[in-house]
DNA sequence: GCGGTTTGCTAACACGAGTTAGCAATGGAA
DNA sequence: TTCCATTGCTAACTCGTGTTAGCAAACCGC
């Protein structure tokens, strides 16, 4: 249990001061005029000794800890929802590229100040927040204050830098798929949470389908489920008890949806004939259940990608070019919908093979 | 884009020394005899500026981060197994409940001493490290040095401290119990890496079971899949080649078994009837997938927790009671492997429909 | 041999906190 | 009045690093 040895131990083993160990590891040798030889003999020192700079030291001189925080709204999302892996992903390659590191919190709810909390704990130097709720006072007020936040999702505000997706589109664009396919009792499993920006626009999406298609909605046929996959099968035993029964389901996640498929399939009911389902996220499950799910890509890799991209290019002092970028999305219809899908994992198999 | 107040800046308010201020916001008021009034001053102050101590400062005179560092082994490991959910959420939790931070980090492979460099980087107090590969000896070195390391998984270090699951158990109870159903010809899709500890034990639990049952291993039917569904469907597309077929498989993931259940319908084939499944995690979407997944739990959840607080005691100095915990499992039996099975999802369903 | 430049290095400060030794003022006892 | 104890507070050190101003020696030109 050896305590890891300092700049100091570097420059007694070096026998130079301390400032010329910390002149040479930082790259400013030249600027300070030290010969090559004293040059050589400290690197020596510092890699006999397994010198690795500290960073609470480093980060107190800089102002800067390398470190951004993601903060995930609930611990219980994290524990359930697929989505968020390709996320995290994304999120992790794009800082590891850049030399930052992350740190994942969730927020608890109803203490005082908890984004500022986190922001100025000199533990980070930004944040990504993943789908807060909307008008949360303490985000706001952080957003406000011009520190290095980018948002998934949106808070509305113009100060915000933001990563969303078109979530109005999303939940239109399902739900048309649906009437497209000429079914006319859609119903809608949205999240129970309300106030969630993303979820309330693709609420707002599938009615705005409804409404140009001339059908109409009724409250029996919207729910609500939260994130896991439970809740999506409790929701869905509640549109079977609806009569009519509903010929086709848009769920607000992949997750839900695969939940609300598994009671339908329980109840004797023939997915797609007797019910379509569509839903949003394209976790990796989707194309693996049968029938594979229908879905909305809402482009997690992608988006965490772009979100940590935009947050080191904001902490480097300069306003990003946009400060709200829009990922694009795409249906991706299976066999959750239509009948005589094929889809093109045997091809990806192959390729799978090839390489192996 | 304020700068966040400091301690100077509150003792600046309260007209007092920045020492009271460290000793009334750090609880040592009393000791250091402060009156009460000046106390009330100094927080009123404090309250004001919205005074946050800073962690690089306060790190680096107390030595603790009280950060914790969750190593993964790979990126894109991240990115598809739904298993490492419920871990991070176990870990998140009891970290939380103790005031620590979670700093998540991925290895790049053959650089140098990534763990030591993790561990001296100043950011962390302590680890907990996924699934290591077996025998790294950039981890074993750090292991053998004292500092405060849980693996998940095994080294097999007299030193190390673990959560382990019994994976041979694993192996062996779920090929056991396709055994038991009459399969003779039970294929293994393994992890393409080798040298994790616990995929080789799972392996090894195979071996044994077949073994006790008279059965041969068929080198034709062990095959391997990385942790991807994709690579699962793959590979079992290369045991689909086999003549004649298996007629059950052992799947060392859900993730995996799902890719691999997906090929076989794909193929015409009916689970179980053709071919049973079994595999290894639970994961919230072995439930509902249909035929539901028959598995053995890894609890990951509950590994999650323990690493997390066994981590927390190997760090304020006591060695653990027992150094090597071992978590236990269960065999669940489902719809992949037994025709006429039946959840308790309906159950479950209704109790979270009351709850609402 | 003197003034000026260059070379090679270090002392000293700063960052923000926690902690200890000890100063000054007051109070009480002898 | 003198001595000691208590009260209320702060100066000063520490942690490990980055950075700047500047010291001493060597070198150059005349």
């Amino acid at each position: 249990m050896t305590k890891a040895p300092t700049a100091s131990d570097v420059a007694r083993r070096a026998e130079v001061s301390r400032s010329a160990v910390s002149l040479v590891l930082g790259g400013n040798a030249k600027k300070a005029r030290l010969s090559d030889e004293t040059q050589e003999r400290i690197r020596k020192a510092a890699k006999e000794l397994n010198y690795r700079p500290n960073a609470a030291g480093r980060s107190l001189v800089r102002g800067r800890t390398e470190t951004i925080g993601l903060v995930i709204r609930d611990l219980d999302l994290i524990g359930v929802d697929p989505f968020l892996l390709p996320l995290l992903k994304g999120i992790l390659e794009a800082t590891r590229d850049q030399g930052y590191r992350v740190l994942v919190e969730s927020i608890r709810e109803g203490s005082g100040d908890p984004f500022g909390d986190l922001m100025d704990s000199g533990r980070i130097d930004g944040m990504i927040v993943e789908n807060p709720n909307y008008g949360d006072k303490s985000l706001r007020r952080l957003i406000k204050s011009g520190r290095p936040v980018v948002v998934m999702g949106s808070q509305g505000l113009k100060e915000e830098v933001s990563v969303r997706i078109d979530d109005f589109k999303i939940g239109f664009v399902a739900t048309e798929h649906l009437i497209s396919l000429g079914r006319r009792r859609i119903a809608h499993i949205a999240y129970a949470e309300s106030g969630i920006y993303a979820v309330d626009l693709r609420f707002r999406g599938y009615v705005e389908a409804m409404r140009k298609a001339g059908l109409p909605i009724e409250p029996a046929l919207v729910t609500h489920a939260n994130f896991s996959m439970e809740s999506g099968y409790a929701a869905m035993l509640d549109l079977l008890g609806a009569t009519p029964l509903p010929d086709a389901i848009f769920a607000t996640s992949d997750a839900v949806a695969m939940g609300a498929m598994a009671a339908v399939q329980d109840a004797g009911y023939l997915i797609p004939r007797d019910i379509a389902v569509a839903s949003v996220d394209d976790i990796s499950a989707a194309r693996f259940f049968r029938p594979a799910l229908t879905t909305v890509t809402s482009e997690p890799y992608a988006s965490g990608k772009l979100a940590a991209e935009m947050l080191i290019e904001l902490m480097s002092g300069q306003k990003p070019g946009n400060t709200s970028a829009l990922v694009d999305t795409r249906l991706i219809v299976r066999g959750s919908s239509v009948e005589d899908y094929s889809d093109d994992l045997l091809q990806t198999a192959r390729e799978i093979r090839a390489t192996k």
